[in-house]
RNA sequence: GCGCAGGUGGUAGAGCGGUCAAUUACAACAGACUGUAAAUCUGUCGCCCAUUGGGCUACGGGGGUUCGAAUCCCUCCCUGCGCA
């Protein structure tokens, strides 16, 4: 049997310092960086998304920043693609893959390798589901496909559309399937909430100083439209709004503040049901490294 | 000191005689996740037992009116604004 490659996933909440960590095990362990963040992604989302700096990378290779254009949709699918092309790139040079982020479900993607069915979004299709109420959206997928229809938060109106959108394609919603590529370990850095949301305080303190509303502000100015930052969540949505007059500078820091901690605890949940990660904090490196070297000898 | 407006669940804030353990929002807690995932969506949320359901304590304190009060009256305390 063809022995798997091996991949190093380092996974957890936003500002429980993952990328500092990544980078040190990279530089330990002859690795290279893969962002696993659904927002970094975009070219021009620097501070807002809190991008790691040239001067952090520390020479060492980040991929699947900056490769895609922040006025159209990024999917999931488009990251696996990527991501596996760099993983494999990663592996021609001899270097040890290390996925980092806090985009559980692009974590998830790659690691299981999870087909997606291969039905690209139909924007006009899209629009008109839009209009229907979520009761005739239920039913149109009933008529379709009845066990996605039983199963399917029909609550969740953007669920509903893409699994009609598929069924419309394909006649039904497939399972989706998992073809796992890689070998991997899957590490979780975590910080107790005191802490945590003292980090997430002062990171916004300083994004704001570094100039995070005149970013925004740019992107805006260039084109891309505040209904597409209001998408993208978090300082880009809320800036977005201060920009519009809609919040006062108080609001727009008291309002981050506190979503970008439920934003928080929504990862911990997605990550807390996957029990392959062990769990530790940024400052237990020998732990940490212990852990890496096992998996890497073995 | 007088006048006016108020004091409601963790917070904001509805309710203004019964259908109120109390609309709603936020927080809190739990969770979902099949190409937008920093998005989108769900449940619980006074206490005790229970499957529907029941019991108990609650709307600043005390006292009344009433079959029945968060809702009306009296009084006390507190807060804000206005006048002294």
């Amino acid at each position: 049997m063809l022995e798997k490659y091996k991949v190093l996933a380092i996974v957890g909440p936003t500002a429980s310092s993952k990328s500092a960590l990544a980078v040190e095990i990279a530089l330990r362990y002859n690795g290279e960086i893969i962002s696993a963040d659904s927002r970094q992604v975009y070219r021009g989302l620097d501070i807002g998304s809190g991008k790691i700096t040239e001067g952090e990378m520390r020479g060492l290779r980040h991929h699947l920043l900056d490769v895609a254009d922040p006025q159209k949709t990024f999917t999931v699918d488009d990251y696996k693609k990527l991501a596996e092309l760099a993983i494999d790139g990663a592996f021609g040079r001899g270097k040890l893959p290390i996925l980092v982020g806090g985009t559980g479900f692009y974590v998830q993607a790659v690691i299981d390798g999870l087909d997606f069915p291969k039905v690209s979004p139909d924007e006009n299709l899209r629009r008109e589901l839009e209009g229907k109420t979520d009761e005739e959206l239920l039913f149109m997928l009933q008529e379709r496909d009845p066990k996605r229809a039983r199963d399917i938060d029909f609550h969740n109106r953007r669920r509903l559309i893409r699994a009609i959108e598929i069924a419309e394609a394909l006649g039904k919603v497939p399972p989706v399937v998992s073809n796992p590529k890689y070998q991997t370990l899957m590490i979780g850095i975590e910080e107790n909430d005191e802490i945590l949301k003292k980090k997430i305080r002062d990171r916004l303190e300083e994004r704001l100083e570094r100039g995070m509303i005149e970013e925004v502000e740019h992107l805006q100015k260039k084109g891309l439209p505040f209904e597409r930052l209001e998408q993208l969540g978090l300082e880009y949505r809320y800036v977005g709004r201060f920009l519009q007059g809609k919040i006062d500078r108080g609001e727009l820091f008291a309002v981050l503040e506190k979503e970008i901690w439920l934003y928080a605890k929504r990862q911990r949940t997605w990550f807390r049901r996957d029990k392959r990660i062990t769990w530790h904090k940024a400052s237990e490196l020998t732990a940490v490294f212990l852990k890496v070297e096992a998996f890497l000898n073995n």
